[in-house]
DNA sequence: GAACTTAACGAAAGCGCTTGCAGTGTCTTA
DNA sequence: TAAGACACTGCAAGCGCTTTCGTTAAGTTC
């Protein structure tokens, strides 16, 4: 391995110098710049980042733990987050929680013990005490989709709330009445909040709200078709669905492939997400798009200014909107 | 921060005790383990990865370079890659070269600079020298997807000859004899490998190679649409179309739903990679399994047994395989 | 030309850990 | 009981870099 005292003694000045010529954190002379940089070229020199990081207690990288390395949220998510982050030079480390609070916590733990700079967290098992005592560790941290009010500007969300209000009004502008919702997991906050979402257009719309309309999903794969024959089942003259993911519209699609009901037709589906697979299915999902992009876009940004403590105003609640495709009758 | 020092004096060891009792490099006394693991639990100490590393010049990390951090093809692949890795106590960062060489090359330097002890990568524009370059700097290096004769117990590809032939034997065993085939850039291997098998699938049956039934798409969504268009217009009695990924497979969806061909029954189409979204499609694609999975395993289990230079023999052909589902019309 | 400022640099300490080496003390073995 | 073997431990060097501090040389001011 080259080192930078090889640097040094083929530039002819000291190791100071060499490391001040490529941080420049300090001036040295341009004579002496040249010399420094043509040994490295020589020597094809490149900086150990871990004595680089241990002496300067900087690490230049951004960790960021997501739920998992794979699935149409979170690629994007990292996706762009690593965008920006690199855009400033420094690295985004990634690591995955797995839906296992162990995991979240192994994964924090090995981000912090490689001295990131700052956090992007994306947890589903950690508690707010745990995130604000995250954040007391490295005070440069993000905490996506979700909302803790210690940390409030280092919070970015999404307004599930008037997602799922856009998805409901678009029914009901369309005619639809019999509107029912399949939600996630209605112990994630996520899914209440869509819920308040839909009964908020109902009431806008003069429209009682009817348990029987309303069936508890769940936001991954499982069991879900279930839950929509069960809910169609009840036969309450149900004409639109409102699925609180494109997951879970997935899965009403089958069923209704099933009961051969020609959705867009027969029966109105919106989901919510904005998967990529949503503009790909048939007939073409109408769904509340998760502004992702602007996610990670955001996270990148709210981190890399508390890393350089720079003056930076978070657009802390995203606005989800409504993506109108061919899933839905219009009756009017 | 807490230090290896303070651990030492609360547990009244040395510190050189300290570290062998977090290693098990070494013998140390019971009552001492004890002590020292009471003083790290007692300070909630964590020791600084990055001293770790500089002083034992291993960073128990293994790098991965892929093209993108989002989609269904590397999503997968990087989260099985982890979850090997994490067995066996080590953590996995994951760069993307995002398509760009320089962004590539770049990754790979990070990596490197971080002293991974092994590095998986999926490379689109290195060429072989680099990427032997590359591996000469990190032995423990596994290629994914491309076959470099100099590093071939360290390549995992799979076979894509195998694939096309599977995908057309499928559709001439249906009865089709005018079988169509739209490639990936032929620049890549994986097109010409995957048109191979398709040849030799024709040739068992029997049946002349016809270069008017050949198209040259994209892998990605770039203007296959037009392709699928011009490929129909020609007007040569076409039932059957091997698409050579999902991708291309969807854009012939989309062409055939403009020209109201009802696919399965007016027109039959394969596709290969066996993406997420092809059985959320309508009708289900019938598509070749590229098996993501497998790869994501095998080269975490290859570089970690590189790394450790352990012997393993390395299956580095993985096999695809035929996904039959409702796109095709069988005519027997 | 003395006194001061400033630019540029080198020496060396030190970041937190691992590890080779040289003990020390205990246990076997003949 | 001497001597070799062995288990355990501490000392201290050193991993490759950054950064403080002091020094030198050059420039500036009156």
């Amino acid at each position: 391995m080259i080192t930078i005292k090889e640097v040094s003694e083929l530039a002819q000045v000291s190791q100071a110098t060499v490391s001040r010529a490529l941080n420049g954190h300090s001036t040295v002379k341009e004579i002496n710049k040249i010399k420094v940089f043509e040994a490295i070229e020589k020597l094809g020199y490149k900086p150990n980042a871990f004595a680089q990081a241990l002496a300067s207690s900087r690490s230049n990288s951004i960790g960021m733990l997501v739920g998992s390395l794979e699935g149409p949220f979170y690629g994007p998510l990292m996706h762009n987050a690593e965008d920006i982050v690199r855009k400033k030079n420094m690295h985004l480390i990634v690591t995955s929680g797995q839906e296992s609070k162990e995991k979240e916590t192994d994964s924090i733990r090995f981000l912090q013990s490689k001295q990131v700079d700052g956090l992007i967290i994306h947890s589903d098992m950690l508690s707010d005490d745990e995130l604000i005592k995250i954040a007391k560790n490295t005070p440069a941290t993000v905490i996506l989709n979700r909302y803790v009010p210690e940390l409030s500007n280092q919070c970015i969300c999404i307004d599930n709330e008037l997602g799922g209000y856009l998805a409901t009004k678009h029914l009901l502008e369309s005619g639809h009445i019999k509107v029912a919702c399949i939600t996630g997991q209605l112990s994630k906050i996520d899914s209440r909040d869509r819920l308040q979402g839909y009964r908020n257009a109902l009431t806008e719309y003069g429209i009682q709200y009817d348990a029987s309309l309303i069936a508890e999903g769940r936001f991954d794969h499982d069991g879900n078709h279930e839950k929509v024959r069960r809910l169609l089942d009840r036969d309450n003259g149900i004409t639109a669905i409102f699925c609180q993911n494109d997951n879970i519209a997935l899965a009403a699609y089958d069923v209704c492939s099933e009961r051969e009901l020609t959705i867009g037709k027969d029966i109105s589906i919106v989901g919510f997400d904005n998967d990529t697979y949503s503009q790909h299915i048939r007939p073409r999902l109408t769904t509340v798009n998760f502004p992702v992009l602007e996610m990670g876009v955001e996270a990148a940004n709210c981190v890399l200014s508390l890393v350089h403590k720079e003056e930076y105003s978070v657009n802390n609640k995203l606005a989800p909107e409504l993506i109108d495709r061919d899933s839905v009758k219009k009756f009017n």
